[in-house]
DNA sequence: ACTAGTTTGTACTGATTTGTCTAAAAACAG
DNA sequence: CTGTTTTTAGACAAATCAGTACAAACTAGT
């Protein structure tokens, strides 16, 4: 609940996404990583396997092999800690979809190429479901996790909001709310049922409901 | 981690379902309620608004009213408490689309009945997402969740897999997979969007593709 | 009324939680 | 080299966690 008592870092979430090529972000490719990115990965790895609250910050700590002071020096706390987390789980699996709709050709096969990206999602054996879904299950009212799930929903949205603009269907967006619902379906169903072919599966009812 | 250290009470979980008339269950529905339901009422409540995890059984008890020793004494621990906290969520659940699935006329109706189910469950307040996507969110390995959960998918394959087999479709079991994906997305979209309007966007889905 | 089963209230343990603090070493920039 | 920033190791506090122990009181069946 309390502020940074020592001077705040430079580093932003920026660095991890390789878009922004300063001084600072060829110098850290270059060298060993920094405490931050040390227990930024050790967190994304312990918050997601086992949940958020299950963690503790000194598994965090032993994970990255860092000291204690460094992450209240590089972080406020582990509210902090999850927030940026987060933005990095949304980061990285943006990245990824953007990547895969980028080389599909017309908006039919871009949506569906967001079908592609969950099916290979679910195929990594650590997959255990959205990181969103799972930390909004565990988190309290105005948790550091609330704006960062909110954020992720609306680029889902607009997602598959710009896809469907493009098509040429009566609705497209009502057209958009039924690909969101196959979307998390196939989320939530790879999870529970730890079934990777659920991307399968509403992929094909993607493509009945687009064109027809 | 270890057991009953006196002996044990009667009650089993059927007398929460109200399919049992013995004597037991009268007297209970008569006099004013025990403290293991009172503690089950509260864990319910407390587990499913505030997560599993972040609910210590302090507050639990503190919400039932009862004493320290109640607990212990009707439960073997937090774990127990969990595992039947989801097994009265299972039970009430599958009850609620039970009969409205029993109300409805015929195969198609009876599968879009399970999506009005979906739709009078968003529409309540309280509704928070589903209990077993959330408790899974938060367990750990081999953990009480895990049988209830999986009991409760499979009840959930089961429910669309007969429904499915009593329609004139050329593969009703790959019909069940893609309703299980409209429900688990209706589910999760519900809960992440706030937005009680997903199970009639699942429902349009499922009548479009059972009546295909 | 007697007895067994159940509930209560409180105190207590031991482990774990997040977070603070300090002093010294290390890395870094000008 | 000099001075600033960052990292380290460990001790420490305050709160909370699940669970145990125990004695007294209450309830219900016979």
């Amino acid at each position: 609940m309390v502020g940074h008592s020592r001077s705040r870092p430079r580093a932003s979430i920026i660095l991890d996404r390789s878009v922004c090529y300063d001084r600072d972000m060829v110098a850290q490719l270059e060298k060993k990583p920094s405490p931050r990115q040390k227990l930024l990965a050790a967190a994304d790895e312990l918050f997601y396997n086992e949940g958020i609250h299950a963690v503790g910050i000194d598994r965090v700590i032993e994970r990255a092999g860092v000291a204690r002071g460094s992450l209240y020096y590089n972080f406020s706390g582990k509210d902090d800690l999850i927030k940026e987390y987060l933005l990095g789980r949304h980061a990285r699996w943006t990245g990824r979809v953007d990547e895969r709709v980028a080389k599909a050709n017309g908006p039919a096969e871009k949506i569906l190429a967001v079908f592609d990206a969950l099916g290979a999602l679910f195929a990594e054996p650590s997959y255990r479901g959205c990181a969103f879904v799972n930390a909004i299950a565990e988190a309290k009212v105005d948790g550091p996790e609330t704006h960062a799930a909110a954020h992720f929903r609306s680029w889902l949205h607009a997602l598959f909001g710009d896809l469907t603009a493009e098509l040429p269907v009566e609705n497209p967006l009502e057209l958009a709310d039924q690909l969101v619902i196959l979307y998390d379906g196939a989320v939530a169903g790879a999870q529970m049922d730890s079934s990777p072919k659920a991307a399968a599966t509403a992929k094909t009812l993607a493509s009945m409901i687009i064109g027809a």
